[in-house]
DNA sequence: CTGAGTGCAAAGCGTTTGCATGTGC
DNA sequence: GCACATGCAAACGCTTTGCACTCAG
């Protein structure tokens, strides 16, 4: 953890960004939440437990920044709200994602499921792909369990 | 053209939605500009010219309508806009699209390229899928041979 | 010391909503 | 005729921006 913060804190210094403490307590939010995936008002308000005075304008400001610099991805699953999402340590690819349309959790999958799919892409489309973004919608294991008994035996069939 | 438009009609008449000239209008649109991905925007500027009164509100709440019959997909390539994409007539699952970087053009991939990957998450991770949005980020086969001499060697040796 | 970074409030922008009016069926 | 649909403008929610002030390097 704290490696991986003295990692960011260089890249920053690399970069000639002034390592303020308010964009530590942001990435210090970031790495301790790192699970879940958070809005801008949500990291604003986890910041502010450590520094009261921050502003959401210098939370925006840093998050922006953090994912020029490619540590973070913003994400969008649509609901008209950006996320952000630490990317993974020597990670050569963006994780995809499992959104549940009951309860709206997010799992995460970190399997390199499109290799072959962006292997075809670029052959048989002439496009270089340079990143991905996937995420299926549907029903975690928690919501078929609680709305649904035979959901099991759905899940066997489905397709 | 007319064959969809009238199966359209009918799906309205059938889930009681009145068909007024203004949904008409807004699905011609829709038909016309196929290949297009319209932002509602988008979709009120043609719209205006065949139906100069029609308010911009009118244009969101038919889009909308038109996502809950499943006639249309809103998709959101992460510019902060809405965009409105007419399914495919027979379409078991949705088109995959592929967005450029350089010039923000947008290709549609038709084929199926996530069964395997569907199948994946649902027999390992026991999530139900119902629905999945993939978008590859890249550049474009044009604005390679635009901005690039020897990106066609690059496309061969990439990944 | 100096310019990058900050907090605040105001503005921007896409989208939604309240309400009076209009119109398919 | 009547409920549903529309147009307009105001409201909304997230995000960005202008500006004076602050502080990291």
């Amino acid at each position: 953890m704290e490696h991986r913060l003295d990692r960011i804190k260089k890249e920053l210094h690399t970069q000639r960004y002034k390592l303020t403490p308010q964009r530590e307590a942001t990435v210090r939010v970031l790495l301790e939440r790192e699970e879940d995936h958070l809005s801008a008002e949500d990291v604003y308000l986890l910041v502010r437990d450590k520094a009261p005075e921050i502003g959401l304008a210098t939370v925006y400001r840093t998050l922006e920044l953090l994912t020029e610099l490619e540590i973070v991805d913003k994400i969008n699953f649509g609901d008209g709200v950006s996320r952000y999402d630490l990317r993974k340590e020597g990670a050569k690819h963006f994780h995809h994602h499992l959104v549940c349309t009951e309860c709206g959790s997010v799992e995460e999958i970190e399997d390199d499921l499109l290799e072959e799919v962006e292997n075809f892409v670029q052959s048989d489309w002439g496009f270089i792909v340079k990143d991905h973004r996937l995420t299926f919608h549907g029903i975690c294991k928690k919501c078929q369990d609680r709305i649904c008994s035979n959901c099991e035996a759905k899940r066997l069939v489905a397709r």
